[in-house]
DNA sequence: CGTATATTTGACCAACTGGTCAAAGGAACG
DNA sequence: CGTTCCTTTGACCAGTTGGTCAAATATACG
């Protein structure tokens, strides 16, 4: 059965995995060299490729699991909903998911930057609906005067950016902030920033 | 004389220089070839290596004149002018950057996402120093009552990063957005959400 | 024109790259 | 404990990489 896994191949292609987004994350998928994440990972480079075949294999099997996570949120959001609470969330869970995953944020990151040749299809198909559907549930309560008149997909936009900024430029930010933790003001910062936004 | 440069030595640097920053844009300093650059810039690679003594001298010479032109716009802001004006000018003149030079923005996110090896010093100097005092003029501007109470840093952050989306993930808004053109809602989203975030 | 100087290039190199393979070392299981 | 299957690795390979160099070619200039 294909479903027979080893703990020992789970714990391996988990290790593997972890080393691979470690690296890819920071130098993107030309950047990054199978002996890099060998040696991040603790194993031999054909150990590596005993697990995975192919560097490529390991960088689409993190994009694909990225992906996953990465739409989920946009899903969560109730069309039922207190609006400004509902968008609101949203971009609270988009900053924890920068706070607790920046290195999903960077991969995804250099993967657009490099120009999305991976998940090119998927920005064009799943993605873009998945947006145009919010878009029109942000029409709907515009329409119904429950938010002031923005455009959905600009506020869409500077919900991701100003999320991810805080996994993406990291290093910018603290070599700007110091000691001082982003992360606490950056929530108030961006809820007051929407609040004022979307409130009529 | 060290002034005397041949017309072929500006014209094939300013060739290279710009060769290197589409490549390096895209894919980083690791993960960008000498024959990729040479190959864009239609010369030869030995002769690339005539003009720049290596394929760091390239990438630092392009983040050198980046640096210069991406720390003006911060000291055009006018501590006497009018607190709102200026913000929403500032944050206009970082999105026509991001409309004007993509690449450069691209080019700075890619070392950003490295880690910034090449650039750390900057940040943590002339970058911090300029932010800093960005953030006083700020803060002066809250206490006389003349833009409402924002944590300045986070405010400075959110215009980079609105802004530079649009350069650095253009190919992501591009595919969800179409054929319409992204530049020109975003600059009245930008501007509105700016100015209902500091009006009083 | 001729000569000095600037430019260009083909051939080359050592190190690195993704990937292969056969053989050795372990775990599991009757 | 022996056999089968899973795991690991050293040695290796062809293609790529940043960089060198001497020779060839173009340009400037008196």
């Amino acid at each position: 059965m294909s479903k027979s896994e080893t703990r020992i191949q789970k714990k391996n292609q988990a290790t593997i995995l972890a080393a691979g987004l470690q690296v890819f994350s920071q130098y993107g998928f030309r950047g990054s060299t199978l002996d890099m994440i060998a040696e991040v990972a603790g194993l031999s480079k054909p150990n590596l490729l005993y697990y995975f075949s192919s560097k490529d294999a390991i960088y689409k099997t993190l994009l694909a699991q990225l992906l996953e996570n990465w739409m989920e949120p946009v899903y969560a959001i109730d069309p039922a909903g207190d609006p400004v609470g509902e968008i609101l969330n949203y971009a609270k869970l988009k900053l924890k998911m920068s706070q607790n995953f920046p290195r999903e944020s960077r991969l995804f990151a250099n993967e657009i930057l490099q120009g999305a040749p991976q998940i090119s299809d998927v920005l064009h198909g799943e993605l873009r609906r998945a947006v145009t559907e919010l878009a029109h549930v942000i029409e709907g309560w515009i329409d119904m005067g429950r938010i002031r008149p923005v455009d959905p997909y600009h506020l869409v936009f500077s919900i991701w950016s100003m999320t991810q900024h805080y996994a993406d430029f990291d290093v910018q930010v603290r070599a700007i902030m110091g000691d001082t933790d982003p992360l606490i003001g950056a929530e108030h910062h961006i809820e007051d920033t929407l609040r004022r936004l979307l409130s009529v």
